[in-house]
Formats: structure tokens, sequence, C-alpha cells
RNA sequence: GCCACCGUAGCUCAGUGGUAGAGCACACCCUUGGUAAGGGUGAGGUCAUGGGUUCAAGUCCCAUCGGUGGCUCCA
């Protein structure tokens, strides 16, 4: 089946034509406003374009200039400058962009000619502009509405992405056929944030980031705590079922683990710095320093767990499992919310195999996959195969060197890819040091694309750490190792989670599941005996006992989105009966009070998600 | 880390150099209510932190800390 291509952009159409034309025409306006400024790309995007500047020294932008920019711009579209189109020779355009004093583009276009082979070079020239470029344009700038774009976001961007590179100053603008279609997307925008994981994560009580204990080190909140513990019972649930065994390691670590599994010194900055104990040796005036790390990855201490006991094939494949805390040393410019941050803790599990379970023990977890996205109700996401990259002239620092063990692994993925009849990309060059891998890619209510979760085929770091297992024949075999983490880290998945409801949970994950509403005070003996009748077993109920009207405790409970109310009064007293009301559902319901204590808890058992 | 913006009560925010404000939330009182906001009273702030300019700084300047968006969707 089917590998899938990602960002397919048609340049044919109208739309591209017309993002990239105004791109053009936002440089136009930059260059009349700020002479001197230099050109770096300026390509059509998603929801409009941008282009990258390098503005003369002393220059900077600021918000305000955006909307000076954009009325430039929109003088700009009504003048008559017909986009031309023409193909110079490599020579030649090197000459007029040097004549034109663009660097950038001087580097580009010798890349295009060097390494990808371009004999000519197009140009497209409308009115005073000029730039490099492969088009396709509009015909001319009239063809463009200056109520159709807006200029939104200044941000720094590196030349090619590199940040050894000069940076550039990025224009970001938004632009669609019409006005009430950008006028819409801004909504769109705005809509989504209120669903941003951020704003519900507060607006519940599910997590907060305290200065004083560190950025990216989330505080868990009750609530939160809540969906935390629901994860892991349904992880612990799925994995045993699958024959998973549970492990427990520390979060610290001396540091010879970490050379025995590479982490020392490659991925040191990506680790939050050793702690050191001195300790006097006996009888030596040198004191010796021991050095601990906080553990970045669970791998190492799974190796150790495997390398505790003799294991011979029939252990195997030994599936280790562990809900894993970890931290690393992020950027600190990358971190955001709950999607990165510094401590985490990982759906981790290492799977030791021989070669011939392998493919089936990677479809088992692609399977695992399937059943967990089923549940949630997962569309919008899609698998990505990174394998290495054999050309790159940088392999031997980026991938274990056994082209081998490369081809042997890379099939028996896609293989299992292809067999259990799943779309997915091909990345290049994007596979871990030790192996390929599955990740699932999903995108956030603001747009950011992240990974949720990695799959890895490890056939080099076991050999590392002389894993091995007695096999039929006597002799000592390396197993291979599956790195797996279905329901990523806590912090990711839960970020997922909250946006994907809109954090209106299901109620089996929803933290707090129940809330009685008593009609009034008097109501209060009935409404404590539902809650602790409740409560026993299991059901994360709350009695709201606020001196608040009914009206009022009705509207509170539901902004807090809980998935059921239980409204009791005389005649529910009376007839020992509840009435219900569901999150999102109009249609209310009393029914026994027994009846209801089966209803949830099946409700919550099955893990059911009833919606309106 | 780098670029831009931001930081005022638990939350959302107003306050453009001259005595720190509102709504929600919170506490207490009245109200004892039948399906999305009953009424009253009160408490709560070294205006992120530190330094500077000024007769005077939440407001202007600098630094630090923290947050938001962005840092190859490539002519």
């Amino acid at each position: 089946m089917p590998v899938i291509e990602k960002h397919k952009v048609d340049k044919q159409s109208d739309l591209y034509k017309m993002r990239h034309s105004l791109a053009h025409v936002m440089a136009q306006a930059v260059q009349r406003l700020f002479p001197g400024v230099k050109l770096g790309f300026g390509p059509p995007i998603d929801d409009g374009f941008y282009y990258d500047f390098l503005f003369p020294a002393g220059t900077v932008l600021t918000d305000a200039d955006l909307a000076t920019i954009q009325k430039e711009m929109q003088k700009i579209v009504k003048e008559d400058q017909p986009f031309q189109q023409e193909e110079l020779s490599f020579a030649d355009a090197i000459a007029r962009l040097t004549q034109m004093g663009e660097p950038h583009k001087v580097e580009y276009c010798k890349e295009l000619h060097d390494k990808k082979g371009f004999d000519t070079i197009g140009f497209y020239t409308n009115g005073p502009f000029v730039d490099m470029c492969e088009g396709p344009h509009v015909e001319n700038v009239r063809q463009l509405k200056p109520d159709q774009f807006k200029l939104h976001a200044l941000a720094g961007a590196y030349w090619r992405g590199d940040e050894r590179n000069v940076q550039l100053t990025r224009i970001y603008a938004y632009a669609f056929p019409s006005k009430p279609e950008l006028k819409e997307h801004i909504q769109n925008v705005e809509q989504a944030k209120k669903n941003d994981h951020r704003i519900l994560g507060q607006k519940l009580s599910i997590y907060s980031i305290a200065e004083e204990v560190g950025k990216g080190l989330p505080l868990w909140l009750p609530n939160g705590a809540a969906i935390r513990h629901e994860l892991e019972k349904l992880a612990y649930e799925m994995e045993f079922a699958a024959g998973y065994v549970k492990v427990a390691t520390p979060i610290i670590t001396r540091e010879g683990l970490y050379h025995t599994s590479g982490h020392l010194p490659l991925y040191a900055k990506g680790m939050y710095p050793p702690m050191e104990i001195h300790e006097e040796a006996e009888g030596d005036e040198q004191a010796k320093i021991e050095r601990y790390y906080i553990k970045p990855m669970n791998c190492p201490h799974h190796h150790m767990v495997f390398k505790a006991e003799k294991r011979s094939y029939r252990d195997l494949p030994l599936r280790l499992c562990e809900y894993g805390y970890n931290h690393r040393f992020e950027r600190a410019g990358t971190l955001q919310g709950l999607t990165r941050v510094r401590g985490f803790c990982m759906n981790d599990a290492h799977i030791y195999v021989t070669p011939e379970q392998l493919k089936d023990e990677f479809k088992a977890v692609l399977e695992l996959h399937r059943k967990y996205y089923a549940l949630f109700e997962f569309n919008d996401y899609y698998l990505r195969l990174s394998k290495w990259d054999p050309d790159d002239p940088k392999k031997g620092d980026k991938y274990v060197d056994d082209p081998a063990g490369w081809a042997f692994s890379e099939r028996i993925v896609q293989e299992a890819l292809e067999e259990m009849n799943l779309e997915y990309t091909i990345e290049p060059g994007e596979a871990a040091f030790y192996g390929p891998k599955v990740d699932y890619e999903f995108r956030t209510v603001t747009g950011r694309e992240f990974t949720a979760t990695t799959n890895q085929l490890d056939f080099c770091v076991p050999a590392r750490f002389e894993l091995e297992y007695t096999d039929k024949d006597g002799e000592q075999k390396t197993p291979y190792c599956i790195h797996r983490a279905p329901l990523g880290t806590h912090e990711r998945f839960i970020a997922i989670l909250i946006e994907h409801y809109g954090g209106a949970f299901p109620t089996w994950l929803a933290p707090i599941q129940v809330c009685i509403v008593p009609v009034s005070e008097k109501h209060l003996d009935y409404a404590k005996k539902v809650e602790s009748l409740l409560r026993s077993d299991l059901v994360r109920t709350e009695l709201d006992d606020s001196n608040n009207t009914m009206g009022k405790k009705i509207r509170t409970n539901t902004t807090r989105k809980i998935p059921i109310l239980l409204i009791l009064g005389d005649q529910e007293e009376a007839d020992a009966t509840v009435t219900i009301r569901r999150y999102g559902i109009e249609q209310q319901d009393t029914m026994p009070l027994d009846t209801f204590h089966t209803l949830v808890r099946e409700e919550i058992r099955a893990r059911k998600h009833v919606k309106g």
C-alpha cells in the first residue's frame, strides 16, 4: 500500500500563483520602504505566503511596520504591473544577481546550477521589481485584490534554516481568494486558540507551569493526574494482554551507562548536566568524583534489566514496559506548553526478539496503535517511515555503519507497514542512529506538527550492551530490539487529547466523571448518599454543595465540561432516582439510582464515548 | 540559543509620567431555589525581578527571569 505524498502543492493553481505573486508584491513594498534590503526566499505556504529579508544594519522591524508594508502593497496592486518572465543562462543570471546585490540569490542560483543541473535560470519582473523565480505568477498585479491578504507575523528565520547562517527577518501573511475567505480563516485561527491545550489546560485545571519549579517542568494538578492515571491503567491492561511485563528503573544513573549506550558524549547537550559526588578515598589525598546523570531515555535501563538474568530464546519476545520519567535539556526557545517540555513520562517499552520474530512483533506494535487510536477516534494524523540516507556524506556520524543491517531492518519495517495495510510517507535521512523508525505525526490546533509516538527498530545497541540469549543450537546470539511508545509521553499525549476532545472528555477519561447538583440544601443528605455510593465504586464523583442557585450550579459545572451532571431534588429523593444531564446533550433522563450506577460503571469499564 | 512581541489580583483584562481599577473566581451574610449567571458585604497587588532617568515611574531606558509566535512548506 500506498506510500503517500505529503504537502503536495499544485503549482499551477490560481491560489498558488496569487500567493506567490503577493510575495513579490510584498518584497517590492519592503524595498520601497527600506532601500538596501536584501532578499531571501519568499514562497507561498498553506495559508498565505512569507518572504525573508535581510534589513540594513540598524533597521529593526516591529509589528507597527507590518501595517505600513500592507498599505504599500495595497497601493502596488492598484498599479499596472504585468509579470514578465525570462530565462537567462547561468552566467547571465549570476551577473545579474551580483549586479542586483543579492548575495542569497547568488548562492542559491549557484546551487541550482551546480547541484541540480539547471542550465537556465528563470526571472520574473513586475514593475521595478525583479526576482529570480520559477513562477508561475498572475499576469498583472491588478489581478490581486487589496483586501485578500493580511500581514500577521514577524519572525527571525535563519538563512536555509541553519542557525550557523545569518538570521533574516521573515514576514508572514495570510492570503485567500477573497476577503470573506480571509476573514473566515482569521476567525478559524481565533477559534482554534480556544481549544489550545494551554488555554484549556489552565481553564480546566489540568496542569500548571511555575517559574519557581522551572520551565518545561509541568506540575500536574489533580485533574491532570486523574487523566494520567486513566492512561496508565489503559496501557497496563492493553500491554498485560499483549504479553508485556512491567519494570521500574531509577531516574538518576552513573555516567558509565551512558558511555555504553553512546549517549555520552554525543547526546550530552540534550541531557541535564551531571551531579558530582566527591568521595574521599581512604589513604588517598585525591578525592574521587562520581558523576550521575538524569536519564533522558529508558532504553539503557531496560537493556540492563535484560542483562540481569541469563536469557534463552524461550524468553523471547521479552517485552519490558515502563511509564518512565525522562528529562532532556531542550533548548529554551523550543519549549511549548505540554507539547515540548524538559521533563516527561513516556509510555515506553523495549521488546527483545529473534530475527524470525521481528516482523510479527513490529506488526503487533502497529496493531496496538490501531487499537488505541480507534478508542480515541483519532483521524488527523499520518505515519512516517524514517530511513537512513546511504548517500549522506556525513552518514558516518549519523548512522551505525552496517549497510546490510540497514537493508534488513528497513525491509522488515516496510513489510510490516504494508502487511498491516497502512498508509505512510517515507523520509530518507530521518532514521535514528541505530535503525529505522515509524513515527505517528499529529498537528496541534495552532497548526504545529509534531511526533506523538515513535517506534524504532534497533539492530545495533543491544550488541553494544553485549545483550545475548542462548539459541536453540546452544549459540549465544544478540537480540534485535524494538523501542515503542504508542501513547507517547503523558505530556504530549494529553495535550493531543485536550485539543482532540476540546476539553470535553469521554466519561472514562474525564477528571471529574459525575457532578451531583442538589436542587437545594434539603437534598444534601440524599446527594451525599449517592456520592459515596459512586465513589465507593471508584467513579470520580463530586458534590456541588455550594450556596448557589441551581441554575448557577448547572452553569458552573457545565463550563467545567463534566460529562455527567446528576440533578437531585424532592422528586428524585422520593423515588430513589437520579436525573441525568449529559454534557452537550439536550435530552435529560431520569432513572433509578441502581440503574444509573450500573450504567455509569459499564460506560467507564467499556471506555464508551457517549456523544450528543 | 537567536529574532519579534508580551508580563498589572488566582483567571481575563483596563489603566500613555501625578493617590492602583473592573468582571469572573474566593470568603462571609441574606436567599432554600427544578435546568446555563439571585442579592449584599469583604478580602486579595513590592504593577515579573534588579538597576537607571525624573520633583514624581505600572507607564520612559537598560539588564535579568518567564511567556507567546517564528527559525528550509525552500528560486
